[in-house]
DNA sequence: TTTCCATATCGTGATATTACGATAAATAAA
DNA sequence: TTTATTTATCGTAATATCACGATATGGAAA
């Protein structure tokens, strides 16, 4: 075992789920926010701002690729990663679909 | 190696990506979701409702309870929980604070 | 061409996660 | 007391994640 049972869940389960998983990470975390300032950057900007080796932040950039929240574009040597918009907008819809189910901010604890 | 280097990132970015950890596995929406509209559920409930063993489910309610997204009381032989209120409130301001960085709907790709 | 520079990928070790059977603990019912 | 019922925890196997050095790739500069 040790593999998540996807089959058992619906496609948006799954889909947040995955979403969640990818900024489930402080670096992944720190990329998104150095692109939301910075517009664009390049894998040496980010080995410079935190502190992992650049084999590290390579896979990081992988993961964020992988699901869509960034794109690349190769700029001479270097690879220019930004954040994609549309994605980063269809992402945030799918946690506030699960968000705003509980909508009542006065209700006591429950149980 | 294989572990997380916290200490790189701000207390932000690491609360933050442990809130998106604790939404990494569909099950755990599936828990989510069901409380949403259930108010609140029983491990029996759930055992019916996902597919997954006993065990696999309290190891899953666990952890939502370890990030106090859940709490539970005991009700004679079985245990009722349900969503805690404010800390789910608390949760998704985390992740408007991110999400709300990037505002324009129309901005085309960047890269 | 040869030498840099930036990035991706490979290989690997350490650790974490996922899943479940077995078992323990604690209350309810017979 | 004995027997269910419900949940938590333990132990463990399979797999995934995290981090990094080493190496490969591909373009730029000398």
């Amino acid at each position: 075992m040790g593999v998540t049972k996807s089959d058992l869940f619906t496609e948006a389960q799954n889909e947040l789920a995955l979403s969640a998983k990818a900024l489930a990470h402080p670096a992944r975390i720190a990329i998104i926010e150095f692109l939301l300032k910075s517009d664009t950057c390049i894998n040496g900007d980010l080995v410079n701002e935190l502190g992992l080796a650049q084999a590290t932040i390579s896979q990081h950039l992988r993961e964020l690729k992988d699901i869509r929240i960034i794109q690349g574009t190769i700029e001479g040597t270097s690879v220019n990663y930004c954040i994609n918009p549309r994605r980063w907008t269809e992402i945030q819809q799918k946690f506030n679909q699960i968000f705003n189910q509980y909508r009542d901010p006065t209700s006591k604890d429950c149980c």
